[in-house]
DNA sequence: TCGCATTGCGGGTAAATGCTCACATGAGAG
DNA sequence: CTCTCATGTGAGCATTTACCCGCAATGCGA
């Protein structure tokens, strides 16, 4: 940009790759017109053209909201070396986070669903989940293994409430395999037995090596779901918070930094966890204010490795810890 | 469109093409990728790119001022004693000059609309003036007030074809201040009445006082706005050209020296006229050969002391006489 | 003056793009 | 209920673009 303030003598710089840019991009003219315009050749004209996109003399806007989300998604990746990221115009303060997002998530998992190899495809649960089930279009998707990662006992010995694989499977007509364990077993020993079952243990290896997972995100804040789903007392929440948990998926407990708890319900939690810094994709569907820190927590051990969001739940997220 | 029968809050619109916009443009990725990304055909994210461009969702600026631009913009400067100007490079004869100079409009207006301090801007209308509010990027001054220079009632009796302003307090969430007068009255004694009103007076205050105007600039050959806009007929347009007309700023005629003309429609236009020599920015947003007489007479008496135009008109500008 | 490396240019070519043309789907009129 | 129109979609194809490769010109140190 140090140019002299002489007069015309020297019209070639970087000035004629603006004038190309100008040409191509605004006036809409083909590279062969611009060097026609020009007296240059193709070729030249590519390279001026090429040149002012790299050395940003062109500027493209997006006039639209999904610019911002878009610009958050790119800003998630980078931050958290994410593989998937996907940001949705949030809903305003107040509003429920799930509708907005589990659109997008229906779409993710269509596009895994629509892959015509066979995928092990690994679910989680959760008010998040249960919003991608209604979302989703139904879709003959029978090459595909459906698999819980969580149990599906409630206390009560009943189903769980948010029996999404048995729903997605209905959708799709593919065959899914549930967790017959408790979500979280009264004590180590038991939980240990149920595990030892051989259709249990069967279904864990599918588990634990499902090519996608799709999970939600828990916080534990008082309004946590392990607490009012029934599965942790008040008593055992405060403790595993004032022991640092921030957050969980699929039951299972970590910290602000996304390390997991080695006591707690973690040694009572029925199915497989995700481990952190998996290859394959591990997406989680979240978005709201108070699950920003379980959230940060999952992305910082890479326990996920994909999310889908709100602009909001972004935004915090990447606001300095 | 298959709609899914789901209530989802936005499904999908535009909002794809913005999305598939922002991909190419900005994330740089080939419409196959796009497809992939997104889950639809290649043909679709083609579609869907191109319709982000048609319906301008997507903006370009150019941020470098090409050597010859910037010598034309100084000679603009001395010979008319301008305090701004900007030229922009022709898109070449036959083109359309009103897309190559809008965005480059809508950045000066921009510059004003982020001034923290509250200001009063005042538009005139035509094509120019549209061109300028559809390449403007949706910005929050509430600070300001916009108001029209010129009457907005047509004569059928509708609001005018170009509202500018209110387009534009629709962007920036603006107060705006319509001139609910007809662009041209019918006979002096009808100007006079609507001017007496006590509303339309403190609009026509306001106005007068504006601290920036916009306005564009008509020229009075066969094709002026004028006329095609239905605001003169073919015979009073001939009289006032033989009577010296030149052009027009706001509905106002003017000589080829830029002096108003105190008989024709200048008796009857509505709004306030822009008057020579202001030391607040009034400038013009015109380009097109058969617009140079014009140009020129409102540059001569000052009408305008500023002017966004593209390159073949300054150089016409430029030329002797 | 002579290597010798660096840079820019034109040619050629594979990939990407846009455009047109049938065909499906659905709404609305008859 | 059928026909028609309007809209959207996928496929094929011509055009346009991006990239790779020799070649020549220029700059530089020996």
């Amino acid at each position: 940009m140090s140019r002299p303030p002489k007069t015309d003598p020297e019209p070639t710089v970087q000035d004629e790759a603006a004038r190309a840019g100008w040409l191509y991009y605004v006036a809409g003219m083909t590279q062969d017109q611009i060097a026609a315009e020009m007296g240059v050749s193709r070729q030249r004209a590519q390279r001026l053209v090429s040149r002012a996109m790299a050395d940003g003399l062109i500027q493209v806007r997006l006039n639209h909201r999904i610019g911002a989300c878009m610009d958050l998604e790119r800003a998630l990746r980078d931050r958290y070396g994410l593989t998937r990221c996907r940001v949705l115009p949030g809903l305003g303060p107040g509003a429920d986070p799930v509708p907005g997002i589990a659109s997008a998530a229906a779409a993710e998992l269509e596009r895994f669903l629509r892959m015509p190899d066979p995928l092990v495809i690994g679910f989680g649960t959760g008010r998040a989940l249960r919003g991608l089930v209604d979302a989703m279009e139904p879709l003959e998707a029978p090459q595909h293994r459906l698999v819980s990662l969580i149990g599906n006992i409630a206390p009560d010995g009943s189903a769980s409430f948010f029996d999404v694989v048995m729903r997605i499977s209905d959708k799709v007509r593919a065959p899914h395999y549930p967790m017959l364990v408790p979500v979280v077993s009264p004590d180590e020993s038991l939980r240990a037995a149920f595990h030892a079952l051989p259709p249990v243990q069967r279904v864990l290896e599918l588990a634990r090596t499902a090519d996608v997972l799709f999970v939600g995100v828990g916080q534990m804040s008082n309004d946590a779901p392990l607490h009012t789903d029934g599965f942790v007392s008040s008593d055992e929440l405060a403790q595993m918070r004032a022991a640092g948990a921030a957050g969980e998926v699929a039951g299972w407990v970590f910290d602000s930094e996304g390390r997991y708890l080695d006591f707690g319900i973690n040694t009572r939690t029925g199915g497989v966890r995700v481990e952190p810094g998996l290859e394959r994709p591990a997406i989680g569907i979240a978005a709201g204010a108070t699950k920003v820190p379980a959230i940060r927590g999952a992305l910082k051990s890479r326990i996920l490795n994909g999310l889908i969001t709100d602009s909001a739940t972004a935004e915090a997220l990447l606001a300095p810890a």
